[in-house]
DNA sequence: CATGAATGAGAATTCATTCAT
DNA sequence: TATGAATGAATTCTCATTCAT
């Protein structure tokens, strides 16, 4: 790897950091040389606009999370463990420095909010995939039988809806408490079949 | 006297609307203007600040909300229907222009995030509100027999947290599917007597 | 005296007093309402513009200025008792009210600096006076042959330019030593015959 | 590097001569992008803030004001030279760029008023060593028993007094006739042995 | 590959002023 | 006679961006 293109994965690791904890819209590039290290030339050397370098940012904080996710559904035999090791990515996400600021999906989502379509098509492509991910553990247990053949795409958004806002009351307070209630609830979801 | 303090509602009010769909912190005053058809001196006049404003609107916008919780309790026998009934609010949420841009307390609380002390104090103070309306209402409910006597604020926290991923994705999407399954998803736990 | 009359005066006053110590130019009209306790309006109905205020404050601190002066001058029966009655007034000037912020001709002078001809030539017309003033004691004096005959007006001048130097060292350290050493040098200059 | 410097230092200079005519803190920046050539972004990219820039100036007018009171006594025997010397300095302030628009000092004293007091304890230290050389000049005639032995601050005092009312009347009426009185009178004075 | 210099548009805020009441 | 409401221009300052070096 070429020094450039070294210098160019750092930037979007390190503002990926950044626009996660103050603002994917709202924090200045001047904020962003702080972080890198570099001056505005060498940012805009890399990144054609602020907006690109925001859009990979985002990216690169969505492929962390996916890794999450990867690597929690290696091994798992049933859609009962397999969903049981997601909701514990999100036990962990506290600690997870990928997680630092709360969810990157959900800052962008509602940061993006009817002022930046780009951003917000970003923001629904990583919703969509995240509820897939949820939603395809959900289906293969409901072929083989685990959970009762129902609306798997419903379950899924609920998992995730009730995982989003505990992420948000979570970073509100600063508080493992409610991510904890919310976890505890969906494990004996889960645990109960999905029923 | 009167017309001034007229002025100045109308001008909270559009505000608000206009801050929660776009941004509470990256909203110009230009569109501030734009949308009460104040100029910036108008505006100043009754303001001491954007940052006043802000707070004034967000404030608006939670007073909205719990009106509607407010009437949705209103001759409510039991903790049950009591609980249905708020889970309704937020089922018209999708078409109540006062949550039109999501959940306010959730978009000012990620917009606030770690950059703007005042405002997350703000956020937070209505989220313990809201919160704590529902964890009256299941206290209640334990008290009365209808719930099995449990962590009462941890069950507030993982209802909130569902409706709050709700609306995330409903806003996201612009879809109204995302909160049906929560909605749906809470009224059985709800009428399972939160088991 | 009216009421509008009475008004306009006590402004004019008020206004006088915080303009010769937070700058004729400087200061905003915000400050005027503050210290007379009218409103935007109020005030305008008085004055047509904030310049002509500026100007009307201004004469009338001269016109005590002025007042300090023909009183020191009343019942001197020499030209040396009147300079060193002159020279009295300045020294007095530190406790005086109508001097605080110190001389309002050299205040305006400094401040309408090349910006503003109108002020620069109220400036000077007052300027012209309070030399004048001194030039007539002293071209008396000259008649009289308390002094030698020479040029009135230059010797006004150094004695002006000393006295308006000795305000602005006082002014500026808040001190009256400056002042002080002045008038002693400019009295042993008087009782030596101007020579 | 070395680009910016040379900008940096231009606008100082240029800034220096604008607000010692048009006012230390009422010449707004748009002026100061006129004279200079740049634009906003251009400015507030060499100094933090424009009070910044107006420190730097008024540094810069009162350095220049210092090379010409050193060079002033370079070489100068006595005391009496020196100070006769020093004179001449301000005989020559008419004509002299770095005096254009009146004696620094001065006006920023003036201007700063008991409402800028980071100005004022700039104009006050500038002052403190104006007066200070003088001072120094007359202490070590005191010394060398070319004037009698008195309080050397007083008389710097008076004669730095003097030259300032000079200054302002010289540049209230666009004269030199003011400023060449207080001369005549003052050298007549230190050659009289300041007596 | 990166910096340093500069731009131009736009941010929040303040100002003097006007006018209906 | 004075207030309260509003305006429009100007204020200081920040932003994303460009480009010569």
């Amino acid at each position: 790897m070429k020094k450039g293109e070294a210098t160019r994965r750092r930037v979007v690791a390190q503002t990926a950091g950044l626009l996660n904890t103050r603002g994917y819209r709202s924090t200045p590039v001047s904020e962003i040389m702080r972080v890198t290290g570099l001056r505005k030339g060498g940012i805009y050397r890399h990144f054609d606009s602020r907006a690109s370098l925001t859009l990979e940012a985002f990216g690169y904080s969505v492929e962390r999370m996916r890794d999450r996710f990867r690597r929690a559904l290696e091994g798992r035999a049933t859609a009962t463990d397999a969903l049981l090791a997601l909701l514990d990515v999100f036990g962990e996400a506290a600690r997870d420095e990928a997680f630092h600021g709360g969810c990157p999906i959900m800052n962008l989502a509602i940061e993006s909010d009817d002022a930046d379509p780009k951003l917000r098509g970003a923001a629904r492509k990583a919703m969509t995939q995240l509820v897939g991910c949820f939603e395809q553990v959900i289906a293969q247990g409901m072929r083989h039988g685990e959970f009762p053949k129902a609306d798997a795409r419903a379950r899924a958004r609920v998992i995730v809806a009730s995982l989003e806002g505990g992420v948000l009351l979570g970073n509100l307070y600063k508080d493992r408490a409610p991510m904890e209630a919310v976890l505890e609830h969906l494990a004996r979801y889960v645990r109960n079949g999905l029923r």
